[in-house]
DNA sequence: ACTTCATTCAACCTAAGGGTTGAATGACAG
DNA sequence: CTGTCATTCAACCCTTAGGTTGAATGAAGT
């Protein structure tokens, strides 16, 4: 996995319609046009969004006789947690750890000059 | 937490010179200048690019005599990273499910026809 | 006070996003 | 083989993104 797909799966997801279209693919996959019905959009729009969402690897679309069936693939989602449960992992650990070192010196770092020995 | 959070988060998290910066921020707060001196871009650009981090909430910038410190705000990362765990789970687990099934009739359902029983 | 340094703001540019329409494709029903 | 239905493609529109420059702000140093 690369940056470029991160790129791309974080973008998908950035959209609320998107997140719609992939939230109602979870509970079963659809053909583009049952995806378009309650959705605000027309059709052509719909398949622009699944367009994005296959860059992303989030969705395969195939095609089953005149119709295309839409399907999620977990697989790119979990890349993309992968990424923010280290991120977030490490934060917090480096933000806990902060904290805990200014807790232990609260007392003498009170004024204003405690920046030196941040950087 | 609101939809357009998220909106922000992920689109702040598309971009993988916002992504470096978070890396850097991770391991300590920075100026907008020495953010800015390993990027090929303008200082101008990464001040942009800090905005759009605010905006998500990913970031806060804190003037500091005349600099602007930045900082992480795991915060913001965490409700990403809860939308998505959310979803993998439940993704996997319904494609958990499916695939038992197909298993478990993989003798009887040889042929095509077993698209019924899916809407 | 004057200059310098860090940063932002404003204006601009080009490319990409998100949307629309209408024509084109291609499977299916008659 | 003709018409219809599901979908995509192409062209267009407007807004946003991502970048640049140069002026503006505002704290610091002298």
């Amino acid at each position: 996995m690369v940056e470029q797909d991160l790129n791309h799966i974080f973008h998908a997801l950035s959209n609320p319609t998107r997140r719609a279209i992939l939230a109602r693919l979870a509970s079963g996959e659809t053909t583009v046009g049952d995806l378009s019905h309650p959705l605000p959009l027309s059709f052509a729009g719909v398949s622009k969004h699944l367009g994005v969402l296959e860059r992303a690897n989030l969705v395969t679309r195939e095609a089953r006789g005149r119709e295309r069936v839409c399907r999620l693939n977990p697989a790119a989602l979990r890349d993309a947690q992968d990424w923010l449960e280290f991120h977030t992992r490490f934060w917090t650990e480096r933000l806990d750890a902060l904290g805990a070192l200014v807790e232990t010196r609260a007392d003498d770092v009170d004024g204003a000059d405690q920046e030196d020995k941040q950087r």
